[in-house]
DNA sequence: ACATGATCTTAACCTCAATCAATTTTATTT
DNA sequence: AAATAAAATTGATTGAGGTTAAGATCATGT
């Protein structure tokens, strides 16, 4: 099967060939939505869930003097509370960056899933977990760290997600933000952003070119974020980055005597 | 009854005497704990969910440098996360900020009420989705405010949250937080903490003196603050900081002739 | 009353990131 | 391929907020 969705829940729980098939169906019909679409917005009254099967999203809450701040993003497999239904307005808004393929699982659904699919219940508050533990980091980040432990931070957190879900080749990923985007989500400039970029760059750390994010020295990356992968709370990969980093380093430096 | 957390949860739905005693069973021996003391700490097993009855609390992460971030203030009627229990590990850690009265639910009971109590686990999910909006809003607030607006905006939160548990007279709160603790919950330091607060103490806004929160005038604060108390999503209480504010200008001036 | 320590307050200085303003590169459209 | 728009890049300037330091106020204990 290649439903992201579905590849995610079964990582927090084993679920039986009945859950499977109550998820294919419910994920049966998926939308496509092109790139920069608001899936709802602020205000709206929540209708269904959100599952992204394909692309990439966020969540976003804009300011009345005209800023937007990026909350989080969202990646294939990732779905948006599912309790949202119970509100009768949403707090911030959902868009896609990239063209995605979105299911959309009804309310009612929802309710049927929460009487009796305890093991998916289950499943989707492990993954709501981690989404709280990403925001409690990007508190974190943005309120106390500096530009450039920011952003390798942010870096470092979605790298470990995309590898995953199975989406990083070698030591790097396909990452479809500009860096308006960037800025949005981290609380800086798109022009700062330029500049923290420029100088990983420069100190071959990290390189983002052509839409995609090449992590060359996964130590230091690390080290500079200050990055500790534990609140992603990932149950099967038990590998984090400074392990992966490790084993490459090792690999890596035929010569490196001190 | 005097229970702060089943009055929230009441204001949530409504819970049959099963329910209300349930409850009552389950905070029936509180603990007592003193002032900034660790309920538990980032990396610990979780054991049970601390359901904080009387006091104020909040979560925090530390970074490596030394740096403190809080995540979140605790009011009486606040609770952790329930399904923390789920978690391997702690990603951030709880702490009293004034000496507390606080229940433990075991992770057992809680397991018996998401089998056997909808209702209250309804109510839990309400709960919960207004602490996420919490968080995103203050994501926003550190991502994209200036200092003066970031404080005042948390100042409408907490004025209000506090005034929904019958906890102001007047224009007025306790808030036991002293400028370290606000600077930490800000991402300011506590020496721009104080430079805001003269600031807004000069403009006649509001004024923390002696562990007292005043909010002189409601209106321009929330204006400052670009203050929208949709997200708080409460249920009951139908007022929001600018209609409290707005009876109050029309009641408190007597003689206000331009 | 005195000592101790924490918090608050104010001031002087400095740094990082925002802002403003071009210019270049890359994508998209016709 | 030309035209257009969107992003990326670079430089110069400014300002918000950090840092440091020193004194004032408040709380507690002896």
């Amino acid at each position: 099967m290649s439903n992201p969705f579905i590849n995610k829940l079964c990582g927090y729980g084993p679920l039986s060939p009945d859950d499977l098939s109550w998820l294919e169906d419910a994920c049966a019909t998926p939308r496509i939505f092109s790139a920069r679409h608001d899936l709802i917005r602020e205000g709206d009254r929540p209708g269904s869930v959100f599952v992204l099967l394909d692309g990439w999203a966020c969540r976003y809450k804009l300011l009345p003097e005209g800023g937007r701040q990026i909350i989080a993003f969202m990646m294939p497999g990732d779905c948006c509370d599912m309790r949202v239904s119970l509100l009768d307005e949403m707090d911030h808004s959902l868009a896609t960056i990239t063209s995605a393929r979105v299911a959309m699982i009804t309310s009612t659904q929802i309710e049927m899933l929460l009487l009796s699919r305890p093991a998916i219940t289950r499943a989707l508050m492990w993954s709501q977990l981690v989404d709280e533990a990403i925001m409690r980091a990007w508190i974190v980040s943005i309120g106390r760290r500096g530009s450039v432990e920011r952003l390798a931070h942010l870096m470092c957190e979605l790298y470990i997600r995309a590898r995953d879900i199975g989406l990083a080749k070698d030591n790097n990923i396909r990452l479809p933000l500009t860096q308006i985007v960037l800025g949005d989500a981290l609380g800086l400039t798109a022009v700062h952003v330029n500049r923290v970029l420029r100088q990983l760059k420069t100190e071959r750390v990290m390189d983002i070119k052509g839409g995609t994010l090449t992590i060359t020295n996964p130590d230091k990356l690390a080290d500079i974020a200050g990055f500790d992968g534990n609140y992603l709370h990932r149950r099967l990969s038990s590998m984090i980055l400074r392990s992966t980093s490790v084993s490459s380093v090792a690999g890596g430096r035929p010569a490196d005597r001190n």
